[in-house]
DNA sequence: CGCTAATTTGAGTGACTTCAAGCACAGTGG
DNA sequence: CCACTGTGCTTGAAGTCACTCAAATTAGCG
């Protein structure tokens, strides 16, 4: 976690990310700019904790953080990834409560901390703005509630399915259909919320009916339309 | 569903439920109550559907909704309940997504509907009211977060010795310490994420360890240290 | 109308099955 | 070499099925 060698610039993050920041103006664009800090963290530093108090948040200029919930045995619940373009931190800033999840980073990361302060002030200046952070907000809702549903009533099998398509969206397949993010049985078991072990043997299994190939974390996956008739989506 | 026969004062809905409407101006507050429409709605009566595009919210003023989304096989889960005071459906307008939930009376309602459109420009004209929407959008996203990892990491047990828990915060116990609050044993599987059968049989060795009794669909709660205890609290 | 009869709905029980967790241990590869 | 992957085996938690019983609704009918 050192200071960045040269600052990235807000306008570049935008490009790249969702559409939150695109309704600033140039001057209140720079004033997140001004305030802000970045640095760089590498894989395996905890940004943030669960329960510590977080005055800001951090946007993803590049790498990938997991964001988990420890449960009551120490295990990890992955409630999302964050990548380029996402911000994270943003909950417990808002609603003024402590950090509910903590942030890890999984693969070599630069971001930016922008203050809470500066978050509020645009929100009361840029009504647009504020409008694009609820409906933020609103669609990470949306999706907790869909998972919610999932995970009470599906089996793993379909839950595995449907996760290994969640990160063929999020994270995109390279040349090879192999996903890009490498993740342990153990992440994904986590992700899941399943045991390792059966996480491994359903990745067999799904290898064994010609969904997925493996070769140690690189998943190839090879019949997508499958997946989701496992899935049941 | 007919027409209210004497309108609800917004301000006596305001002083009942959480504080998001604390920061309306007064002539602000009248913009919402000249443009709502109220009524009554018995149970059983569904509200909206999932995958209904909703134009508007509704502000509870008297009587319960239960919130559920519908799972593959048919089978309820139930997100949240929403009581006097608490809207519901506001997070399909300000995500302009479709909804992802049905919401149907359990207890005789007095709804009011107020536009999406008026939602929009408060939110506009008043950042300290945008500010509490966020608010209590970042909180429900928390317990969903919550939710996600419990479901996830605990048994049946812990998860119905948490639900009746909450429900307890939620509708409050009557002068018998009995749950305000009239659900089937089905009701209490779709909240939990399990089978009805195992919540009877989970519910009669509560009884037998003492931590509750029961009458028909009323609980009596005996025991509350107990029953933290039991959910790992 | 009022009073059964008939049907439906929810609660509860027992027997059985199965999914998936847990444990122990063996490779393996970065 | 140690963390990660993979496999076999066992066990238990919880789901499913089939059924009874009680209460509540509705229908039927003199």
């Amino acid at each position: 976690m050192k200071s960045h060698p040269h600052l990235p610039v807000c306008e570049n993050c935008i490009a790249a990310g969702h559409s939150l920041f695109r309704d600033l103006t140039p001057d209140q664009l720079e004033k997140a700019d001004l305030n802000k800090g970045c640095s760089i963290y590498k894989r395996g530093t905890i940004i943030y904790h669960e329960g510590n108090r977080i005055n800001g948040y951090y946007c993803v200029n590049r790498g990938v953080i997991k964001i988990y919930k420890t449960g009551f045995d120490g295990k990890e619940q992955i409630v999302r990834f964050a990548k380029r373009g996402d911000i994270i931190g943003y909950r417990s800033v808002l609603s003024r409560e402590l950090a509910c999840t903590t942030a890890k980073v999984l693969e070599d990361a630069s971001l930016c901390f922008i203050p809470g302060d500066i978050l509020f002030e645009l929100v009361k200046l840029n009504s647009a703005f504020a409008l694009q952070l609820m409906q933020l907000t609103c669609k990470e809702l949306g999706d907790a509630n869909n998972f919610i549903t999932d995970i009470a009533q599906k089996t793993v099998r379909e839950r595995l399915a449907e996760i290994l398509l969640l990160l063929r969206d999020t994270f995109e397949l390279d040349e090879n259909k192999v996903l890009k993010i490498s993740l342990t049985r153990e992440e994904l078991a986590n992700m899941v919320g399943t045991a390792t072990e059966s996480v491994i043997r359903l990745l067999s299994e799904f290898k064994a009916d010609g969904y997925i190939e493996l070769q140690g974390r690189k998943i190839r996956i090879l019949n997508v339309s499958g997946l989701q008739k496992v899935a049941n989506l």
